[in-house]
RNA sequence: GGAGGGGUUCCCGAGCGGCCAAAGGGGGCAGACUGUAAAUCUGCUGGCGCAGCCUUCGCUGGUUCAAAUCCAGCCCCCUCCA
């Protein structure tokens, strides 16, 4: 129930690397950003585009599967990637982050996570067994267990609680898990405390998972408190397995991770900016929803080479967008997974060529990607 | 020609003597967004030397301490009847 996992290429002043992961669907580069697609569907992209953008793992929700369209349905279908027409890898996320995003509609109790639909207002209980289940019948390579996502600030007491709770399931979930061509991943949490960081990495590796998520971070803590807790957690996790920062994101977030270590990344704030109206560019965010666009003829990003900057101005975008028209969401959405997937494969260039410090400043002399 | 109805801040539209610079939408402007309850959410949206003052509710006069709100005349628009 292993997973093949090769450092290929180590950087030299740092921790980052690059290695492949193999999967039943595709051999996987790292470091890799995974766009987010919750309900078996990256927002306006179809599987071929992503596909051409060049990603190699997407992600999906076993909570938001489950309630609709259901597990046996996806199982039905053949599996998720059959049922999405997706051909490369998918990592399913267990509903841990749920248990933070969804904490008015949710009870998280010693035996499971009590949640109330936010579609109809039904109850489930989601034990980590039962989430196992779920990710086995959806087929994704990749499963997640079940964790609790302590918010930001959370008390010393609270975090140990939910870091405790994490790791017991973790365990169940282990056992649990028995299908073959998917692994299982066990999530480190511990909000921004060092020791209780430190502590469920090292009972996580003790477990021996195949690959390591880190959870809990990038939940409105200062970026120096997010770094600091990946300094603190990734010694006590074994080299040769991967290591998956949870929901981020931003440049500037994902070189520095990588600096520290991390190989897998995912988050929703490229897709989610692009359909608000703010696109990725070299020189920092650009915000084209903005009138400063409205005859700005130049493309979005001057120099990027995908397919929005190829054909069209900042001006057409700009008024795609205050039309509302559904292109504007498509071709901004295309725009930043290409940037932040170029992003990634250049990093991969610079560790393996040596480069990766000079690479790391440019990236964050671009500035502040995030808005924080 | 006759009978009704109506003209409100960028647009639609409420208000029908003071609590009205004027509800609510829309539009506009800006902000937020990091394992997606998110094509969402938040703020601002007459001017200024801004705890106050000035200009604004078709136009012009008038009544009143006080009018977008009442009266008179005028100008437009809509519906119906001839």
């Amino acid at each position: 129930m292993g997973i093949e996992f090769r450092i290929i290429a180590e950087d030299a002043g740092s921790a980052a690397r690059v290695c492949e992961l193999v999967t039943p669907h595709g051999v996987i580069e790292t470091p890799v950003f995974m766009p987010v697609g919750t309900q078996a569907s990256v927002k306006t992209m179809t599987p071929e585009e992503l596909e051409d953008l060049g990603a190699t793992i997407i992600l999906a929700n076993t909570y938001h599967l489950y309630l609709r369209p259901g597990a046996e349905l996806i199982r039905e279908a053949g599996g998720l990637h059959r049922f999405m027409g997706w051909r490369r890898a998918i990592l399913t996320d267990s509903g841990g982050y749920q248990v933070f995003s969804l904490a008015p509609l949710r009870k998280v109790t010693d035996e499971g996570v009590v949640f109330r639909s936010h579609i109809d207002g039904s109850e489930h209980l989601f034990t980590p067994e039962k989430v196992v289940a779920i990710q086995e019948a959806l087929g994704s390579d990749i499963a997640m267990v079940l964790d609790e996502c302590a918010p930001y600030p959370c008390g010393l007491e609270e975090a140990r609680a939910a870091v405790e709770r994490t790791t017991r399931w973790a365990e169940q979930s282990r056992r649990a898990h028995t299908a073959s061509g998917q692994v299982l991943f066990g999530i480190v949490q511990g909000s921004t405390y060092p020791a209780r960081r430190a502590r469920s990495a090292r009972e996580l590796a003790a477990l021996d998972f195949p690959g390591y998520g880190i959870g809990g971070l990038s939940v409105g803590e200062p970026k120096e408190v997010m770094y600091a807790m990946l300094e603190e957690v990734i010694p006590h996790l074994p080299p040769h397995k991967p290591r998956y920062l949870m929901g981020v994101g931003s440049p500037d977030c994902l070189v520095e991770a990588v600096a520290r270590g991390v190989d897998m990344f995912d988050c929703v704030l490229p897709t989610r900016i692009a359909r608000h109206g703010t696109v990725f560019t070299r020189r920092g965010r650009l915000v084209v929803r903005n009138a400063v666009c409205a005859r700005d003829w130049r493309p979005l990003d001057p120099g990027c080479n995908c397919y929005t900057c190829r054909r069209y101005a900042r001006a057409y975008v700009h008024h795609l967008l205050k039309a509302g028209e559904i292109l504007g969401l498509r071709l901004t959405t295309i725009h930043n997974l290409h940037f932040i997937l170029t992003l990634m494969r250049e990093m991969r260039a610079a560790i393996r060529g040596g480069y990766f410090a000079a690479f790391r400043e440019e990236v964050l002399a671009a500035g502040n990607f995030c808005g924080c």
